[in-house]
DNA sequence: ACTAAGTGTTTGACATATCAAACAACTGTC
DNA sequence: GACAGTTGTTTGATATGTCAAACACTTAGT
């Protein structure tokens, strides 16, 4: 059994998932444009590791930088992203709203599992967290009865 | 916002987990004890880098060796491996009977995030899939409408 | 204009995780 | 008992992700 092995197979590494949501979140203010400081300071790392992820982000196409080191992602890095936030979106409303994990703790797992999951599983996860949401008497008696094992 | 940092102030790397996941499952074969090589195999890596990983597994007391070297998980690492398969078989029950992924792709994602994700995630998510194995007609039509949504 | 501060890059270091190849020590077979 | 195969370890290599420190360049303040 060797499906472990393709951890690394992904797209995206952990660090590298999270580079790109920095230069995106940051670039909202900015017209799509972030610094290298910013995106550090954001990170919580320096800014000679961000200048050197950016380095293969860049290599691969992702993020493009103009005259003045501005950095802007790519439309690929776009798309990736794009997806990114919108499976790290669908997460945290699953842990949180469905589960009833605490905010923090959900942050937290979020943030470790919102890259990793398919495309299929997150179509999956999404329409549950949808169907959780309805307020219909069905919905309701199975949201009961997950509250009321929350004695674990 | 620094969470994703504590990415790696995991317990458990993703190998080294993988790696005490064939300790023990090698080990129900032979009372609890593994062969360097038949992990390596199982594993799918080379002898070296069972050996170099045994090394800080060994060093932070999760795995013994005999003078035969044959290897053991030691009490903390049998803890540690016994959360570990819960939580893989949770996840696993969770993606393919509740959310409906393919058993190929559930093994895949499960492989990634069956590691990460905390004790009250698990807990939560263990009762979930509980609570939707049920056959009360309030699950079976929350069932069927995350079914209805599939065509995704 | 000068100085101080901030910015981006590079370098050398370290840790993890892997490989291939070489090695020494068993194990087995004839 | 000798030779072949298997086993566990070590070594040197590569790749990623991080740091601190040094460097050069730009920007601001006065």
């Amino acid at each position: 059994m060797e499906t472990w092995k393709k951890f690394d197979a992904n797209e995206l590494t952990h660090s590298a998932a999270h580079h790109l949501l920095a230069v995106y979140e940051l670039g909202t203010d900015y017209n799509g444009w972030a610094r290298v400081s910013d995106i550090a300071r954001q990170l919580g790392i320096t800014r000679g590791s961000v200048s050197i992820a950016l380095r293969s982000l860049k290599a691969r196409g992702l993020v493009t930088a103009d005259e003045h080191r501005m950095v802007k992602l790519s439309p690929a890095g776009l798309e990736i992203v794009t997806d990114l936030a919108a499976k790290k979106a669908t997460v945290k409303s699953f842990l949180i709203e469905v589960l009833g994990v605490p905010a923090e703790q959900a942050e937290i797992d979020g943030c470790k599992i919102e890259h990793l999951i398919s495309r299929h599983t997150h179509d999956r996860l999404q329409r549950l967290t949808e169907v959780m949401r309805a307020s219909d008497e069905a919905t309701k008696a199975v949201r009961a009865k997950l509250r009321n094992g929350s004695s674990h």
